[in-house]
DNA sequence: CGGATCATTAACCATTTGGTTAACAGTAGC
DNA sequence: GCTACTGTTAACCAAATGGTTAATGATCCG
């Protein structure tokens, strides 16, 4: 099990299946068409993305629709947003002591 | 050379140095105090964050004050908000979808 | 100079990651 | 039932990752 939004995210085909998503649910095989890799190495991200909570799986049939489920990502996206925060009120003395090294 | 934000910050470690330098700079071995590697390990780990302009480094004889940068984490926290709100539009619809299929 | 200190680099190792092809499982449709 | 289709699992492999200890570099200070 992965459950880290992070390292989901740290593969481009992964960020690049969450894009595909962003424009609407799909198959497993159409998703797989969008990149240069095989139907088994799409089966491994998704499981990934699954498993961490940024996309759900309804099977219908034989095909699997496979959609974006975007909450994991605020998440992810307030941690980097808090760091900047917290950063911000700091600018102004480092950036102060780093004009006096200069 | 990485140059790729989610990957920098893919490992637990390298988050927790981001958020420990949220705080203000500090040195290598003040960073290597609050994890429980060794020094070659933060250095690795520094360097990852530096390549890819997370950090910055300040050089002062024989110590380095490390500092966050995080026009960087910016980017990638507008990449998963443009995500997000791409599905927010769509959300109603596929919404539907899903009830329809219950 | 010589020793102590701060940090990086080198060499090495185990584990994880990301890919492949081949086999398997389930469903659809004739 | 048989065949085609969609997707996962198995077995395997190469490369990347993340850690270690030991060696090296560079600076400070007596």
């Amino acid at each position: 099990m992965v459950n880290d939004p992070f390292k989901a995210l740290s593969h481009p085909i992964r960020r690049g299946i969450v894009e595909r998503l962003a424009g609407g649910p799909a198959s497993v095989g159409e998703v797989t068409r969008d990149f240069g890799v095989s139907k088994p190495a799409i089966s491994k991200h998704l499981k990934v993305l699954e498993e961490t909570g940024v996309i759900t799986r309804v099977v219908e049939g034989r095909t699997h629709r496979i959609a974006l489920k975007p909450e994991v990502l605020d998440e992810a996206a307030e941690w980097m947003e808090r760091q900047r925060a917290i950063w911000e009120r700091m600018f102004d003395v480092v950036d102060e002591y780093l004009k006096e090294k200069r």
